[in-house]
RNA sequence: GGAGAGAUGGCAGAGUGGUCGAAUGCGGCGGUCUUGAAAACCGUUGUACCGCGAGGUACCGGGGGUUCGAAUCCCUCUCUCUCCGCCA
């Protein structure tokens, strides 16, 4: 969320950045404003009060002690009225200052300069690609196919165990799951970042951290019983591992990955959108997670976009990064980076990863802060983060890009992670 | 699931109604000493908000209450730990 002293200090900037997001924000602006002076007023007019009756209070006991028990009553009769309005003013402060909250949330984050305006998928900008897309000629099969040829994967049994969206992965199949997750792991840690295993299944605080909650909840399933959610992205976990915490400068920047399942609703999904692997409840993903200086924070992140890029190029995937326009870019983020991966045999990109700079967004509400050496007031760090890499859509792509007539072709870097060059 | 204990500053741990934002120890930082280091000694060491400033306010798990005054008493919620049971 975007701090409050930072939106009375750039108010017309704030609208004006925000509508790159197609997102009106004058009229919380403006009052924002208007409830911020008064919230400030109100804290002004009640501290004063406050002051008076700590002093009041303390010289009744003075006087209690000093035996003088007559005074001390008189002086008590005193405080009555002012203990009253200092209760109504502390009320008006809640009040004013939990709506200030509820707008507060409700403002996206600034778009950096580098996004392009747009409003949706169409205006996205191509920044790079690579890769060759295969030729396969007439008798090319989408994954779903190959994935029941091979009995890599079975959609039908998902369906019974749970429901749609939750495939059972079986043979090579399953095998290829976890070779993928290997490499991605081995080759993160290989770039310096820690690999951390975090919990699934996360409370109300850590969803707000991160900014699932409280507008997204209908994207996370919902454990009602517990009041707790499973993770959409283990982005959720970690990054909240740095919830009410102060780093030193010197640690920056942070490096984690982390494994985890990820379990998403995706209310309204349908069509060819969810054919397949195309779109789950639930897969698996690497991710890695980055907490920076915000002087070089975006440093960082076009150093998470060339280590993703270094990954897809390792599978010898056709690829290509796009720069997310204002319109199709997510609530929380500054600036992203998608990978999509050609997938051959359906004809269209699928997006496998998202890398994201969320400057100070995450970071106000998580309370993630840095101090520098010898200086004594903290200062909010950065998040960053990305998908490093989503497995389904790999597969889809690995799948159909890799059919040959004798079976699908392993690229070389998983090879030692398969035992296998070919599946068949 | 049953029974009990507890939640205090970076950590450990006192404080059971009044100058308590909080003893003490450890850790951290600065200094003295030393060729350097260690030890010893001295000093310092939370966060947020309001205010131009002086300064003020809040925070001892969360919320509510009693009281002139609450870390301390009462209610309530949450969480943690220990033992028993069950169990990967």
């Amino acid at each position: 969320m975007l701090s409050l002293k930072f939106i009375q200090e750039n108010p017309d900037w704030v609208v004006e950045r925000l509508a790159v997001k197609e997102f009106d924000a004058r009229e919380i602006v403006d009052q924002v404003l208007e409830l911020y002076r008064k919230r400030n007023e109100t804290q002004n007019k009640v501290d004063l009060r406050k002051a008076e009756m700590n002093k009041l209070s303390k010289e009744i006991g003075m006087l209690f002690k000093s035996g003088k028990t007559d005074e001390a009553n008189t002086a008590k009769a005193r405080t009555a009225e002012l203990k009253e309005s200092i209760k109504e003013m502390d009320q008006e402060f809640d009040r004013i200052d939990e709506e200030l909250m509820e707008l507060q949330v409700q403002l996206p984050n600034i778009p950096s300069e580098l996004v392009p305006a747009g409003k949706t998928a169409e205006d996205n900008l191509v920044v790079d690609e690579g890769g060759v897309k295969p030729e396969l000629g007439e008798n090319a099969k989408p994954h779903w196919e190959l994935a029941e040829q091979y009995d890599l994967i079975n959609f039908e049994l998902g369906v019974k165990i749970t429901g749609a969206g939750f495939p059972v992965y079986k043979g090579w199949g399953a095998r290829l799951q976890r070779a993928l997750i290997n490499f991605f792991l081995d080759q993160a840690r290989e770039n310096g970042f820690t690999e951390v295993q975090p919990p699934y299944v996360v409370n109300e605080a850590s969803g707000f951290g991160t900014g699932q909650l409280p507008d997204k909840e209908g994207q996370m399933y919902h454990a009602t019983a517990d009041n707790l959610y499973l993770i959409p992205t283990a982005e959720v976990p970690v990054t909240n591992i740095f919830r009410d915490v102060i780093v030193d400068a010197k640690e920056l920047p942070i490096k984690y990955t982390a494994y985890s399942a990820c379990f998403r609703r995706e209310a309204g999904s349908y069509g060819k959108d969810v054919r397949g692997l195309n779109r789950l409840h639930q897969f698996d993903k690497v991710e890695i997670v980055q907490v920076a200086h915000p002087d070089k924070s975006y440093e960082v992140l076009d150093g998470m976009v060339s280590y993703v890029k270094s990954l897809v190029e390792k599978l010898e995937l056709p690829f290509r990064i796009v720069r997310l326009c204002g319109g199709d870019m997510s609530f929380t983020s500054a600036l992203t980076y998608d990978f999509e991966v050609w997938s051959a045999a359906q004809e269209r990109w699928l997006e496998v990863s998202s890398v994201s700079n969320f400057e100070s967004f995450q970071a106000n509400r998580l309370k993630l802060r840095f101090r520098e050496e010898g200086q004594k007031k903290p200062q909010v760090a950065h998040t960053l983060n990305g998908s490093a890499l989503a497995l389904p859509r790999i597969v889809a792509a690995l799948l159909e890009n890799n059919q040959t007539a004798e079976g699908i072709r392993v690229p070389k870097v998983l090879v030692p992670y398969m035992g296998t060059e070919i599946i068949n």
